[in-house]
DNA sequence: GTCTATACTTCGATAGAC
DNA sequence: GTCTATCGAAGTATAGAC
């Protein structure tokens, strides 16, 4: 309840509104015990942190597993920027939550490279000079910075820019759809 | 130097260390004068805000003049993130922030990519199909994730990214000087 | 585990003298 | 413009009873 309260009052309020008094409230409980369960407020936040970790691991699973991994890739990147930008934020001067955003931010890089690594090979899709690490990236940084412009109220050439990433992404689907069938009617 | 002062507390310690008292103290003044001058803590981020817009539409200006101007706008979006992070996170509970960072990067925005535009007509550059404005947000996008990224200490796939990057700029601006030559040379 | 009580610090903001 | 003085609210955190 208390690491709910966190979340949604982060995510509404920013981070700077997330203090024992404030979190004790939105979870209609007293703030000794925000002292009680994490100790600290850094505690908290890395409690917060690891929880966060663990939902995205499973959706990510399931989004490595689908037919069109970019397409799914792209919306797993594009969810809760609002809470990204504060933990991003946050850790420019909390080292803790620092080091606990890179370590994971690295893992979820790797698995998501290898996952795109195996599809591309598998289905001799012509990534276009691209190596799969740097596909990744690509589909990470314009994702997340046009969800985060989006909800600035910022969209000048966010237009153009989709187009030319859904022709992209058309086309790779294609090719691994297309591969995928014909493996499928080999067996 | 209030305003120095409050800029300087936001890169290093997050803009919820940047308060009336903290400011002050680090201009070696009363924190009464924080609210004469600026009267309210939102009135200061706006004024900090307008100070900043002002220095980058001068830094701005230089980076379009120049003749590498992808090379130069790629270093211009990969300057002060951390202060960027912090005034978006501020932008999402604080409406006079947001209104003000949105006008401006809309403004921005369109600005690079008028210039882009003429720069590619003008010498004929094959962009492969990739319209200005997608360019600018391409660039705005990447160069900030990366800066971002590397701040926090995450490299994983840079190295492939920037490759990728600089083949690109490299044809691009080859193409520029190269017709830029030729056009200077039937003068 | 949850409560009351509390210590101490810092916050934004104002009043009024000089 | 700058000072002293001050308000009331809110911040992190602890002690100790139940």
């Amino acid at each position: 309840m208390l690491l709910d309260a966190a979340r949604q009052l982060m995510l509404e309020e920013g981070y700077a509104a997330v203090t024992s008094r404030r979190v004790a409230a939105k979870a209609r409980l007293k703030p000794q015990l925000v002292y009680y369960y994490f100790r600290t407020m850094d505690d908290l936040f890395l409690a917060l942190l690891r929880q966060n970790v663990d939902h995205y691991l499973e959706h990510q699973r399931q989004v490595l597993e689908s037919p069109q991994v970019l397409q799914k890739l792209w919306e797993f990147h594009t969810t809760e920027t609002r809470l990204v930008v504060e933990l991003t934020a946050l850790a420019n001067h909390r080292p803790a939550v620092r080091a606990e955003i890179a370590a994971n931010a690295e893992r979820f890089r790797s698995m998501q490279a290898e996952v795109l690594s195996r599809v591309i090979a598998a289905h001799g899709i012509d990534s276009k000079g691209c190596p799969p690490m740097a596909l990744v990236v690509l589909i990470t940084a314009l994702s997340r910075i046009l969800a985060m412009e989006r909800d600035l109220g910022v969209t000048t050439g966010h237009a153009e820019t989709l187009a030319l990433v859904e022709r992209y992404t058309a086309e790779f689907e294609r090719s691994a759809s297309t591969e995928r069938v014909k493996v499928a009617s080999h067996r």
